[in-house]
RNA sequence: UGGGGUGUAGCCAAGCUGGUUAAGGCACAGGGUUUUGAUCCCUGCAUUCCCAGGUUCGAGUCCUGGCACCCCAGCCA
């Protein structure tokens, strides 16, 4: 197996970490953790948090890396997610062992942190209502103004954060703030919120909170409680890290982790964004979150991407701080590598174009050994029957071809791959000048594919049995959007006129080799000459298998068509 | 116009405390092998590191000054 996970290349946080454990910081330990909100599927920008969180725990002898869910919202969030975001980081290949935590673990801790934060003058209940707090807080170019209840006595805050705990003030009526600067250049420090009210259901601790702490707050300190030694975000939190350092120095706690900040993931052609991910979803764009064409690792993996491959593919994109867009092309090379060396070869027809081999007998039909893989006869081979009428792609046939094209035209002579040469004496069509059919001739000393006499064609076909086929639905995706910034474009009406329109073509009957009638699903295969596929998890029955294209092959032939 | 960041090829990205011909991958272009126009294998692809000055025997790496782009004014994370 592929996996180049384990060599990653340097990045500035390897190198800071390589140093800290050089320098004996933290007894020379590593512990990260990955944090996701459960409010939605995990994409293709978590996986690159994942593979570093996770890679640098694997990394660096001893290190460990905790799965902590942020669940701070009761509204937004749902067990669903819980469950979806656990078996896709497994299935990436990850394991977080017996370190499954939850910050709503943490609330009764936080809730008396922050009795400590008022006892010490460091926090308020602050009565404004959410316009006055905004009007208070300034701008970016002027700084804010103090609440009026910025002064409130400690025991009034106490019995008032108290009562905010009971239930006695409606939503909005009241928070609870940080005491830190209302004139602070940075706004994250101008009194941010600790905890506001939400009546809301929890899909953990049910009803036994009406009041909820904030992320600023929550954070650090559940990295702080599991010993995380490097914490790492993404750069939007830079200027949220003077806030993560104020809260744990103003705490009693003994581990104060490192927050390191790296560019979070841009892929052209793509959205990763969870908000407009979920609108294609509600909006019937896609079937599902995992509908194929969804850059989100349930949608991935039904395409068929490996986890091998993801892997592969965010070491090779690095860790930096600059922001900057990955061309999807990466992502499809990695399939395609890692794909290319295990997945055995068959061969299926999708656009199917008749042939008769007049010269076959009638009756006859042979089961040719096929091997599995060119390059890796350890991959076996299989039997593929073979008969006078065979089916071939429309597009391997010219009637009057350049001359560049090497494949089947009237009078040329080409090879059915592993089978036979044959050349083509005559095109039938119908009244409308429609190809019916074509007839050729065979020739029965090239069987295997090579001719004694040692002439060579140039061309080589891939070709099904007409009356051994096995008839199935293959879908043959593509990018979701036909713009390689669909996400950032003022575009008149938004990113959704950027969707592309032939983004999945279903064939409904395509022509395949009866050993895929047993293909199991999440089976990938490359059908030779056209590209990866791999078996839908979803729709497919025992014995009706139906197949995703995951990307095609490289073509150089239709490149240069263009 | 406040604060925080970032600028190395078409797209990513190494480049440790200044020292030699500026890694590697993707893309692209040529050539070879080939029973997949696939794979594989060669070869090419930044006289130059956002710009301008400066320090130095020597600067992508240090200093000064510009410029460009990204993020921040949720009781979201």
């Amino acid at each position: 197996m592929s996996d180049n996970s384990n060599h990653e290349s340097s990045n500035f946080i390897r190198n800071i970490i390589k140093d800290d454990v050089k320098n004996k910081k933290n007894k020379s330990l590593v512990h990260t953790r990955f944090p996701p909100e459960p409010n939605g599927y995990l994409h293709i920008g978590h996986a690159k948090s994942i593979c570093l969180n996770f890679g640098i725990a694997d990394d660096f002898k001893g290190g460990l890396c905790n799965l902590r869910f942020d669940d701070t919202n009761p509204a937004k969030e749902d067990p669903e997610y819980t469950d979806s975001i656990q078996q896709d980081v497994k299935w990436l290949g990850f394991d977080w062992s017996d370190r499954l935590f939850y910050a709503s673990d943490y609330f009764e801790q936080l809730f008396e942190f922050a009795k400590q934060m008022i006892t010490n003058g460091k926090a308020y209940v602050d009565h404004l209502n959410a316009d006055e707090i905004r009007d208070h807080r300034g701008t970016l170019t002027e700084p804010g103004k103090d609440s009026p209840y910025r002064d409130r006595s400690i025991e009034e805050n106490l019995s008032l954060f108290e009562r905010m705990r009971a239930g006695d003030f409606e939503e909005g009526e009241c928070i609870l703030r940080a005491k830190i600067d209302m004139s602070s250049p940075n706004i994250n420090m101008r009194d941010p919120a600790i905890y506001r009210i939400k009546k809301a259901a929890h899909h953990r601790t049910g009803n036994n909170w009406c009041i909820y702490p904030m992320y600023d707050y929550t954070h650090c300190i559940s990295d702080a409680l599991e010993g995380i030694t490097h914490s790492l975000c993404t750069l939007e939190f830079e200027d949220h890290r003077p806030l993560y350092d104020w809260f744990l120095d103003q705490l009693p706690v003994t581990c104060h982790p490192q927050q390191i900040e790296f560019a979070r993931l841009n892929l052209n052609y793509t959205i990763t964004s969870k908000r407009k991910l979920n609108e294609l979803v509600v909006d019937g764009s896609v079937s599902g979150w995992d509908d194929p064409r969804m850059p989100t690792i349930v949608g991935m993996r039904r395409r068929g991407y490996t986890p091998e491959s993801i892997r592969d593919f965010c070491s090779r994109i690095g860790i930096t701080k600059n922001d900057t867009t990955i061309d999807v092309g990466v992502l499809e090379n990695c399939v395609r590598e890692d794909l290319g060396g295990r997945a055995p070869r068959v061969m299926g027809v999708l656009n199917p174009l008749k042939i008769v081999i007049d010269n076959y007998p009638e009756d006859k039909s042979e089961q040719l050994d096929i091997p599995n893989h060119p390059n890796d006869p350890t991959m076996g081979e299989r039997k593929v029957p073979f008969s006078k009428i065979i089916y071939i792609e429309k597009d391997d046939f010219m009637e009057e071809p350049s001359k560049k094209f090497f494949r089947l035209a009237p009078g040329k002579e080409v090879r059915l791959r592993y089978a036979y040469y044959i050349i083509c004496n005559k095109v039938v069509k119908d009244d409308s000048d429609n190809i019916l059919e074509l007839h050729c001739s065979y020739d029965p000393d090239s069987k295997g594919g090579d001719s004694p006499d040692g002439r060579k064609v140039k061309g080589t076909l891939h070709w099904v049995s007409a009356e051994h086929a096995f008839k199935t639905e293959v879908r043959l995706y593509d990018r979701l959007f036909d713009d390689p910034k669909p996400d950032s474009n003022k575009h008149e009406n938004g990113w959704k006129d950027f969707l592309n329109s032939d983004s999945i073509k279903v064939v409904k009957n395509a022509f395949l080799e009866p050993s895929l009638k047993s293909a199991n699903k999440e089976d990938f295969f490359q059908f030779e000459r056209i590209g990866y596929f791999c078996v839908d998890s979803k729709d497919s029955d025992v014995g009706k298998p139906i197949f995703n294209r995951t990307v095609s092959l490289r073509d150089s032939w239709a490149k240069k068509q263009k």
